[in-house]
RNA sequence: GGAGGCUUCGCCUAGUCUGGUCUAUGGCGCCGCACUGCUAAUGCGGUUUGGGUCUAAAGCCCAUCCCGGGUUCGAAUCCCGGAGCCUCCGCCA
């Protein structure tokens, strides 16, 4: 939810925003309109329930002789605020609506456009070229790291198994994201993957893409798709004394992948089910900005222990989701593909979940909603396709880069 | 899965049986002021969180006693439903 107070005084600024992303910018308008119902709705059950309260207490006072006639005035007035309370009611379910209709207000300098739009930052390290690179299913399979085949045989399309050195692998992944966040100041956390609407309607993920996300009807519960999620809900409904907070938190990853038929169907560059380590702060607004470009570097800092190759974009207004002001990508080099894919992907969504979620601070000037931000450290399974294709060798063998060699018993390289 | 108990403004707590200045009591903590040569102690005052009104502040008003309904002129208090926590029984990695 974006600040109201800001639609009110500049609704220029929230239409301008809007067009950048290409979304409606009738909705202002009608976020402004509901806005201004409810308030003059909730003036009018005021007033009605603070006459009713002095009569309540004139009634109290009576004596039996005056107090049939307080009786039935008093009826009447409740007949009155009751019907006042259900137009407040409903002009704030409205208000609610058209508020949780319209996305986060994009940053300045956040490029325009849609998906193709984004602007290359940095490139980093050297691509490799091997000569007749195999992708990582076949180096998955040859060292017996991945199988596919039998994922697909128990769980379906996009499941996989890790097995052998696959499933070392993940472990060791783990181990050097979560050490690297302890020793920048994250808490380690071991986050649920199952949340409650409220918590997954809070994060944003109820919006636009909804249909991305697998909900277990029975219980009322629905599956996270980033560990995000319930890193976001840690806090809801709490005033933070003390900021800035960082959480690294694992847990696993479910994505329905729907309308992405076709793409990415071989290996497990895009599953159902992952595994990821993510970054998760809560920081005063005015700090946000900051706390994003420390995020995209402890990203960084992850990828270069890894020696892969990769550029930073910044992601156009258009492809950004509802919830982030300003996104940075981290595109690694996949050989077999001859194509740079994303690994990690930081967002800056300053105080648009914290209003869903309740989520303040105290300041000079009162309770404020904090800023809260993400960056992916380690999405496990698709790191690890980036890594044998990456790192792959002529002999067959794969390169361990050095930062991940405590983690696999000090192997140098991967021989099937 | 079954039975019972509990949930009050940071923490602890009074109030719920018997509905009406509850406009929620007291303690701890915290903030401010006063006093004493400093600290401590003591005294006085303040201290839930939202919202509305107002150019703004002050003030005034409304909501908030786990959540949602209901009864009533009026609900922390009575009734129904739900959540969380605790105890016991059963089952279980």
């Amino acid at each position: 939810m974006i600040d109201l107070r800001l639609v009110r005084d500049d609704p220029d600024r929230v239409r301008a925003s809007q067009r950048l992303r290409g979304a409606r910018e009738s909705l202002v308008d009608a976020l402004l309109s509901a806005d201004d119902r409810r308030r003059s709705s909730v003036t009018r059950a005021d007033a009605l329930r603070a006459e009713q309260k002095a009569l309540g207490r004139d009634v109290a006072k009576a004596d039996a002789r005056t107090r049939p006639a307080l009786l039935s005035r008093a009826r009447e007035l409740a007949e009155h605020v009751k019907a006042a309370e259900a137009d407040q009611v409903a002009a704030e379910e409205a208000l609610r609506a058209a508020h949780l209709a319209v996305p986060n207000i994009v940053e300045p300098d956040v490029p325009p456009g849609a998906e193709a739009d984004f602007i290359t930052l940095e490139h980093v390290g050297t691509p490799p070229t091997p000569e007749n690179p195999r992708d990582h299913v076949e180096i998955g399979a040859a060292l017996g790291a991945v199988d596919t085949d039998r994922g697909a045989k128990v769980s379906g399309a996009r499941f996989y198994f890790l097995t052998g050195v696959g499933a070392e692998l993940e472990l060791a992944l783990v181990n050097l994201a979560m050490d690297q966040a302890r020793t920048a100041g994250f808490t380690p956390v071991i986050a649920p993957a199952l949340v409650k609407p409220e918590v997954m309607e809070g994060t944003g993920f109820l919006g636009a893409h909804a249909s991305e996300v697998y909900r277990l009807a029975d219980d009322e519960l629905y599956l996270v798709g980033t560990s995000e999620v319930a890193l976001a809900g840690f806090h809801s409904n709490e005033i933070l004394e003390t900021l800035p907070r960082r959480y690294a938190g694992f847990s696993s990853c479910f994505r329905r992948e729907a309308g992405s038929y076709g793409k990415d169907t071989r290996g497990i560059i895009r599953v159902h089910w992952f595994d990821k380590v993510e970054m998760f702060s809560y920081v005063p607004v005015d700090e946000a900005r900051e706390e994003h470009q420390r995020l995209l570097a402890w990203e960084r800092e992850f990828m270069d222990k890894l020696e892969l190759a990769y550029r930073v974009i910044d992601v156009a207004a258009g492809d950004l989701g509802s919830s982030a002001a300003r996104k940075f990508d981290i595109e690694a080099w996949f050989p077999s593909q001859g194509a740079y894919r994303e690994l990690t992907s930081t967002s800056n969504c300053t105080t648009f979940q914290a209003r869903r979620l309740n989520i303040r601070t105290r300041t000079d000037g009162g309770t404020q909603p904090v800023a809260t931000l993400n960056g992916t450290l380690c999405a496990v399974a698709r790191t690890i396709a980036c890594l044998l294709d990456h790192h792959q060798q002529p002999d067959g063998s794969v390169y361990v880069p050095l930062a991940l060699r405590p983690w696999l018993g000090g192997r140098e390289s991967l021989v099937p």
